[in-house]
DNA sequence: GAATTCTACTAACGGCTGTTCGTTTTAATT
DNA sequence: AATTAAAACGAACAGCCGTTAGTAGAATTC
């Protein structure tokens, strides 16, 4: 018997996804081999199997890990009692802070899911609908408590989740705003506009 | 010696660069096989070589073909007499219309550069990062007019630029709005921004 | 109609892929 | 100190990868 019962993950493994994150980010989920992986992490490609089951079974870690943070949090944010203006301002923001703070497994969970096996890719993609409905749904609130502006709430959803990926660039970027400076410029641009 | 002496690339090889972008975009470079292409485009796969050169070659020659035409219409915006903020609503009008007609191989360009091989690679990102500094450059005299807020224009960019290519969210949507409203909502939203 | 060029084919190559097997080493428990 | 469990290893697997060679048929040019 072990000692501590599968009580978490082991820190072997957790230090797989987390060079598997990085590794997939940088090269994608199928460019990134299991030899790749197995030297970043200081050990032998077949010392892995002791930890995980399959490649496959890495990138599902990391996508439902990611999804469902964001599911919470939207849980979380949808039963304050703020205009709708408000809530989608915090969704925003818990967006970008996730993306500048734990950048890798976000990226690759935005990236990189087409890579998911059956059944993963079909309920990822469900979870992912969902996740987006239930935004434009809180933009429709606004719209109709006229603290938005009559656009198509779809639109607005899929612009405001793909800016926020674009902080990839930003931490690329050799001189680049602080990550507090980034969160407000991209707030101030996604809520109010470019134009004066 | 041939009819025509490379006067234009041939009718096949055009169609092998449209199903290889299509392909690169559903699965990525790296999860397409040269078989696979090949099944696409009717063929055996060791008879695409008598049109390309290497798989490598045809990522470059999607990629850059984009790349191009990007540059080439900035060029033209540049050079323009108007405010900077109707250079940039051109500019992004143009991301907006290109995603939506020549979704494929923008999209390929956009997201599978990073397979590029040298020197190739590196002359792709040195482009892409001129061709951002362009739009921040008109971003920044529309500040100094007064016409935009004063924000940090890189910034705005990558927001720009990336809100542009959630289109591809658009295109796999089953009840989408038309092409025309997807461009006057996405123009909206960035230029004015959600709230009311 | 002969010569030439182009295109498609089959077969095969060396190399890399994810993964399994059986064994040995390390660490923890009794 | 003896036992047991966990984790690392080297070797090997079947299969796919991009690509090449050689060849046969079709199309084009002279």
């Amino acid at each position: 018997m072990a000692k501590l019962k599968n009580k978490k993950t082991s820190p072997r493994k957790e230090v797989i996804l987390s060079k598997a994150a990085l590794l997939f980010r940088e090269k994608g989920y199928n460019a990134t081999s299991m030899r790749d992986l197995a030297e970043e992490v200081g050990v032998e490609a077949a010392s892995l199997y002791n930890h995980i089951n399959s490649k496959s079974e890495i990138l599902q870690e990391i996508c439902f890990k990611v999804a469902n943070r964001f599911m919470s949090h939207i849980d979380e944010v949808s039963q304050r009692a703020e205009p709708a203006i408000k809530k989608l301002e915090a969704i925003l923001r818990f967006h970008i802070r996730n993306m500048i703070e734990v950048y890798e497994e976000v990226y690759v969970s935005d990236r990189e899911w087409k890579h998911l096996a059956e059944p993963y890719l079909f309920n990822f993609q469900n979870q992912r609908r969902v996740y987006r409905q239930r935004i434009a749904s809180i933009i429709e609130e606004g719209i109709q408590k006229g603290e938005i502006k009559s656009i198509d709430a779809p639109t607005a959803v899929l612009i405001m989740l793909h800016a926020v990926s674009g902080i990839e660039s930003w931490h690329r970027s050799k001189k680049k705003i602080s990550g507090d400076m980034l969160e407000e410029n991209m707030i101030i641009i996604m809520i109010e506009g470019l134009r004066k």
